[in-house]
DNA sequence: TTTATATTTCGTTATCTGGCGAATTATAGG
DNA sequence: CCTATAATTCGCCAGATAACGAAATATAAA
């Protein structure tokens, strides 16, 4: 029940399901999911550390940056089946939609510009 | 998006998600799930009031007495499957288990009675 | 070693949510 | 009608949560 609530409340946040979907694609570093839902740095930390903590994401360390991952192949199935109900039901979402736009934007352009855009305000 | 966030924040929370398990096998009347989850029967109502807004549940009303039961099935596919998501992960666990003993014996009790109780305290 | 910087952690604040009891609504039965 | 009662709605309070900025951490580069 523990894990299941886990999951279920991570699923709870809309900012955290559209973070979710961003990474049904491709990995992502945190920046440029900050760059997307344009909230403060240390908000977007949060959200991704309650993703982590449900195992909807992964992520890997790579130098200064922390780049997050959907949770692989070898999830449990439960957990599968969850990221699976999200994607169906909001792969058609307008607001995923446009985030997928965004996102291509976001992925022209240099990490480390959007890195140091972000620290300074 | 709006649907998709009614139905995960309604499974948020852990007492309307045992409240949803407990009507897995067949309808219940309010007071039957009252009893079932100890709760003040203000706040149950207002539980399955968010359960039946995600769509997750159906009511229907017979005399003084409201009955809920699970969302048929001509139900959208996405909701469907998340109900499913909910049934497989949790069919097992200990907590839902233990609501099912409790529920044979309400079953057993005359829900008038139930529900005179439950207006005393 | 010192500085720059990507991310997280911490502390605070405003808002949301779950809980209850009281009041309200709607129906059954006297 | 009038009363009893099953359920909901309302108003309130305590605790949870999402947001921010500042401080801390960790790594790269100078």
């Amino acid at each position: 029940m523990r894990d299941f609530m886990e999951i279920s409340r991570a699923l709870s946040d809309e900012n955290r399901v559209r973070a979710l979907m961003a990474l049904s694609d491709r990995e992502l570093c945190v920046c440029q999911i900050i760059e997307l839902l344009g909230l403060a740095p240390s908000t977007v930390s949060k959200h991704m550390s309650i993703l982590r903590q449900a195992r909807l994401v992964e992520s890997r360390k790579h130098g200064r940056w922390i780049y997050y991952r959907l949770a692989n192949d070898e999830t449990p199935a439960r957990l599968q089946e969850a990221i699976d109900w999200v994607c169906h039901s909001l792969s058609n979402d307008p607001r995923i939609l446009k985030d997928r736009d965004i996102l291509k934007v976001i992925l022209n352009k240099d990490p480390e510009e959007l890195c140091k855009l972000q620290n300074k305000s």
